[in-house]
DNA sequence: TCCAATAGTATCCTTTTACATACTATATAT
DNA sequence: ATATATAGTATGTAAAAGGATACTATTGGA
């Protein structure tokens, strides 16, 4: 264990889940395998067309996701989640599983 | 799963741990199980008192962690982890085990 | 009487995230 | 010729997080 907060292993594996949308946009690419920009619209209600593409475009240079283009018109761009991308899932299934377990939600979050 | 961020259960795990700082101070109170101010202070090397202050308040109003003041002159106060805190032990562990394995470090890191 | 030690506050500033809204390119179908 | 569908850009703003630096209260001991 190291003292500046970058050393930290822990910060490693946070930090690129940290991001308002990341740790959805992985579990959606998890479960259904691909998905194109559009249907991440339509499912991630309140998000802008920048902010997701900002979020895609970070996973992706992390190597947590693919993006494939096809050279069509109207275009057609299908995210999916990569190998490297899975071997996040342990992480977030702690996660899950304590939130489950343990979190009561707060108040000022239950008018949301 | 949900649509809205905060509906999602792995994001109430994620907000608590995120803050610069937390993550390590959880882990050296997990670890040490009792730390001072001014230890922790020395400890994190590059915090402000102020960022200290902050994130150690975050963790107390979370239940994560406990402040406890001797009424002593000059002044002395003292932190734990909780029960509570204690239960994020298999996250930050499955997070610290997953960048051991997998996280090559990025160049623009490699110079902190 | 004045200093040292500890656990903070107070103020101001910079950087990073996120939000809102409008706009674009292009082949196809009408 | 024009509208349509899709996957984005562009631009400007607001809010949150983090950093730098100086200051404070207390009192037992020199």
């Amino acid at each position: 264990m190291n003292i500046k907060p970058e050393y930290c292993k822990v910060h490693d594996a946070l930090s690129i889940l940290v991001g308002k949308w990341k740790p959805i946009i992985l579990l959606y690419l998890m479960s259904e395998g691909t998905m194109r920009y559009g249907e991440l619209k339509k499912t991630l209600v309140g998000i802008t067309p920048k902010m997701l593409t900002n979020q895609l475009r970070e996973l992706e240079e992390e190597g947590l996701i693919h993006r494939e283009v096809y050279r069509e018109v109207p275009p057609k761009v299908e995210y999916s989640i990569t190998e490297y991308g899975m071997t996040l899932k342990p992480i977030l299934d702690s996660m899950h599983e304590w939130s489950m377990k343990h979190k009561k939600r707060k108040l000022k979050n239950t008018m949301d």
